[in-house]
RNA sequence: GUGGGUGUCGUCAAGCGGUUAAGACCCUGGGUUGUGGCUCCAGUAUACGAGAGUUCGAAUCUCUCCACCCACCCCA
């Protein structure tokens, strides 16, 4: 037997309207807030990634789908961000006119051990704001995700922000933080030690006894954000009480793309397991410019919505699955055969749901049939109707039944779903 | 890459050295040679993850491998 590949998985019908309803609830979302989808392809250069993510990443460095075909090596895109950003540029969509707004719906690859929540092919709903750099931009993207996640009937996930400042403050910061570290160096944890020249940040949440004992009284960055940034993080705070978002300021929040600067925001559930984030994004002022286009901030979010559907069934929220049609045509021999399934064409032509029994079962099994695929009537042509010119329309929900003229069947039922 | 856990029919799940390897659900058929959901009856299996070993005898003990899950790391 022929298995999937590990850390990808198979979306099967009695799951897929799930993917759907979300699918229609972020697309109408976006459309609110006047955004137009995008779509690009799942492979590009690797170049993009490594320079858009960053090339010293963990995202970039090993989890990567990385091949070469004639002489180029390309990636499976490993986030939405660097794509749409590529696809700005490449096609000048500056020119159309400021901000640029986009939503996406995609899968991402990442070659990472599996655990709850987190797969090798995933897939995310992701919104960017290409052009402003004004706070109104993030608070507009929080409020578009705050705005999907209850749509779609999460009301628990906290929104935590924070600002990771610019290249400017943050290099400052990082100065700091690790002149307070230095001295105890030696007795930080193994993976602190990586993380003190890669990402300094990090070790300040280390769950490391002694790593929180050694990071306690650290500087903080919020601290040592510049004017711009600063005054940009109090407005966003504004903004977001404007709008009545409740959040929580949380330093703890970094970015492990390199792109990202200032606004740094992550909606978090408790119903993940440990991989608590279902909608990470902020602003990366410097992605554009970095892939060679013309200076423009911008701002999004990447949302996954595996993590979204986990969250909706832990929480027992999950939307009830739809029958899949509305009536069912039984014909019993030989003689109405024929009359049942030009029945059933006419049906489906005046646009109703119908199936008809094509493995002949007898008529216990084709009501069976009718009942597990959710239909509320029933159509039954046999030898008796034939013979009075009629049909039998049982409406399966109070077991009723009636006798139906043949010419007026089609209009009694459009009447109720046409 | 580093830990920990789990593997018995399509699914859930008993069994813990000797059983024809329970049971339930699902599925199929029947009780009404023309009527579902409830009920009753019947039917269906090359199911003990794989391979070695111990033993008179292994789903049950040992070893190796594999798969899946969870956690670290990182992130959606």
């Amino acid at each position: 037997m022929i298995s999937i590949p590990k850390g990808t998985k198979d979306i099967l019908p009695k799951d897929v309207y799930k993917w759907q309803l979300a699918e229609e609830t972020f697309r109408k979302t976006a459309e609110k807030y006047g955004f137009t989808e995008i779509r690009t392809p799942i492979i590009e250069h690797t170049e993009l990634f490594s320079r858009g993510i960053g090339d010293t990443t963990d995202v970039v460095q090993k989890e990567m789908y990385t091949f070469e075909i004639a002489g180029r090596s390309l990636s499976l895109k490993p986030e939405g961000t660097a794509g749409v950003g590529r696809s700005f540029i490449e096609n000048k969509l500056y020119a159309d006119g400021l901000p640029a707004k986009y939503y996406y719906i995609t899968p991402c690859y990442r070659y990472e051990k599996m655990q709850k929540g987190r797969q090798r092919e995933f897939h995310q709903f992701g919104i960017e704001v290409f052009g402003s750099d004004k706070m109104m931009a993030d608070a507009e993207v929080i409020l578009l995700a705050y705005d999907f996640l209850t749509s779609v009937g999460i009301d628990d996930a906290k929104l935590h922000i924070n600002s990771i400042g610019c290249p400017k403050c943050r290099a400052e910061y990082r100065k700091a933080l690790q002149d307070f570290l230095r001295p105890n160096y030696d007795r930080l944890c193994d993976t602190c030690k990586s993380r003190f020249e890669r990402n300094p940040m990090r070790i300040l949440d280390c769950k490391s006894p002694e790593c929180q004992k050694i990071a306690e009284g650290a500087p903080h960055m919020l601290d040592y954000l510049c004017e711009d940034c600063r005054s940009a993080f109090d407005e966003l705070k504004a903004l977001l009480d404007v709008y009545g978002i409740p959040y929580e300021v949380d330093p703890g929040i970094v970015r492990g793309l390199d792109y990202y600067t200032k606004t740094a925001f992550e909606f978090i559930s408790d119903k993940l397991g440990s991989q608590a984030t279902v909608c990470g994004g902020g602003r990366y002022d410097n992605l554009i410019e970095q892939l060679g286009g013309p200076a423009t901030p911008g701002v999004g979010f990447g949302l996954g919505i595996e993590r979204l559907l986990l969250i909706l069934e832990a929480s027992g929220k999950e939307p009830k699955a739809p029958s899949v049609c509305d009536v069912m045509v039984c014909g019993l021999g030989e003689s109405a055969k024929e009359a049942a399934l030009k029945l059933t064409k006419q049906m489906r032509e005046s646009g109703i749901r119908v199936i008809i029994d094509v493995m002949e079962r007898g008529l216990k099994a084709q009501f069976k049939y009718a009942d597990r695929a959710g239909a509320r009537y029933v159509v039954v042509i046999g030898d008796d109707e034939m013979a009075k010119g009629v049909v039998s329309l049982r409406d399966m929900a109070n077991s009723s039944q009636q006798e139906v003229p043949a010419g007026e069947i089609i209009d009694v039922l459009r009447r109720v779903y046409g």
